[in-house]
DNA sequence: CGCGCGGTGTGAACCGGTTCACATATGCCC
DNA sequence: GGGCATATGTGAACCGGTTCACACCGCGCG
């Protein structure tokens, strides 16, 4: 397994929220229990109602985690970056796979099966109570997600996605937050539910008043302060 | 704090999925830890941004967990019924509140302060396994309402919703299932977002076709099957 | 090079659900 | 029982977002 590179990526697992209490034997304990496999672009990692048989972790590239309804749209609730873990929810109850996880681009992506590290976590308290953590921290994105699509329209929507993306991804740049994900439009509307047009439009209106810029795919927060008071704003009438 | 049935109080936290693998004097442990708080009817509990200081238990009574929009929208994201915990998340992650969580009807309520629990925690990993387990169901619950709210239409989601609380409440009745529970139309609407009229037409629609009946908030399903397969109807449009 | 394809930009029509308005039960407390 | 708050039933108007249709652009590839 070890290879070229495989330091770094070492190293990326023991920065890993969960593991970083960990000293460098345990870390090694985990990772004997590991392996890696590459992903090509929108290859599928695992598909809703399959047996979860464990839990990844994301060594490099990204990882969409969707849910695709039968009339085709898409719900994209999650793009994991590397470091970050996902799959952990079939893992914890061993149930199926709740979303579709595709990669992105190429990734290479570290799994753990479920029968070695169930035991692992009786025997580590602490991991136990950071993947609580961690668990914590889905649902209230879930939680809140589901809130605005039933709260707020489409602009206050779009506004909190882009700044969420910008939390995650965002990089200062000379007139503005850029956001360096390439995003297409409908991508960005998976996010939240929303068909194309609609981000189109709202984009268009922003750019227009000099809120955002848009180039290849790449959108710029000229000024975030007044974007914040639109994600900010007050619901739709409603 | 014993009291009267105070007995069978221990028996239904004995019973509850977190500690059922406890012995008795662990049991013991647990509930030294705690205190029993009486509620009024529509009293609250705590509110979304309370600091969360702890973990409560339903031992008598139903708590409901919803969070408000400033248009004064409702979304209740479960009714907790007796044996069951609310509250845990923010015990876990420290954060604040992320929803109101008010009392039903007349509520007894056992509460355990987080500095207490998270050392007995460090201390029991099969309840944090379990813990884990509970969390996962309630990110599962959670998921599938985003995804209805965004891919469906009023009537599957309202069914979708009705057979939750069958599930959860329901009894086996002369002509159908009972929701026992006696939710108004607006109660029924806020569980999945939607407004009292809808639901109220819906309800009529159905009830005009046979489906169920109504009677003093009391909804029987009469054809269950046939209820199912409304739930599982395709995807409005799109 | 030219063709095709995926992404973008935009207007018009449509539609599901909300909002509003009002009538009709159903309690419930003094 | 009278009366007031709360729940139910229902139609009409409204509105935000989707869908549809089409134009345009840039890029890769045969």
């Amino acid at each position: 397994m070890p290879q070229k590179g495989w330091a770094a990526k070492r190293g990326l697992i023991a920065k890993n929220f969960l593991f970083k209490s960990l000293s460098d034997a345990e870390i090694d304990k985990v990772l004997a229990l590991a392996q890696v496999r590459r992903y090509e672009p929108r290859s599928v990692v695992f598909r809703r109602g399959d047996e979860g048989s464990g839990m990844m972790a994301v060594l490099s590239g990204h990882v969409k985690l969707c849910a695709v309804a039968p009339s085709g749209k898409e719900l994209a609730f999650s793009i994991i970056k590397p470091g970050e873990i996902f799959g952990e929810i079939a893992l914890l109850d061993g149930q199926q796979r709740l979303v579709d996880a595709s990669a992105v681009d190429d990734c290479e992506i570290l799994i753990v099966a479920r029968r070695d590290f169930i035991p692992f976590l009786q025997g580590h308290p602490e991991i136990c109570i950071r993947m609580m953590t961690a668990l914590c921290a889905r649902l209230r994105r879930v939680s809140q997600l589901t809130e605005d699509s039933l709260f707020l329209g489409l602009s206050p929507r779009l506004a909190r996605s882009l700044l969420q993306l910008v939390d995650r991804y965002g990089h200062a740049g000379p007139d503005g937050v850029r956001i360096d994900l390439r995003l297409s439009q409908r991508e960005l509307g998976s996010l939240i539910g929303m068909s194309r047009e609609s981000i189109n439009k709202q984009l268009g209106t922003w750019r227009r008043e000099g809120l955002i810029a848009v180039d290849k795919k790449i959108i710029t927060i000229r000024d975030i302060e007044r974007f914040r008071r639109v994600a900010d704003q007050a619901p739709i009438v409603n």
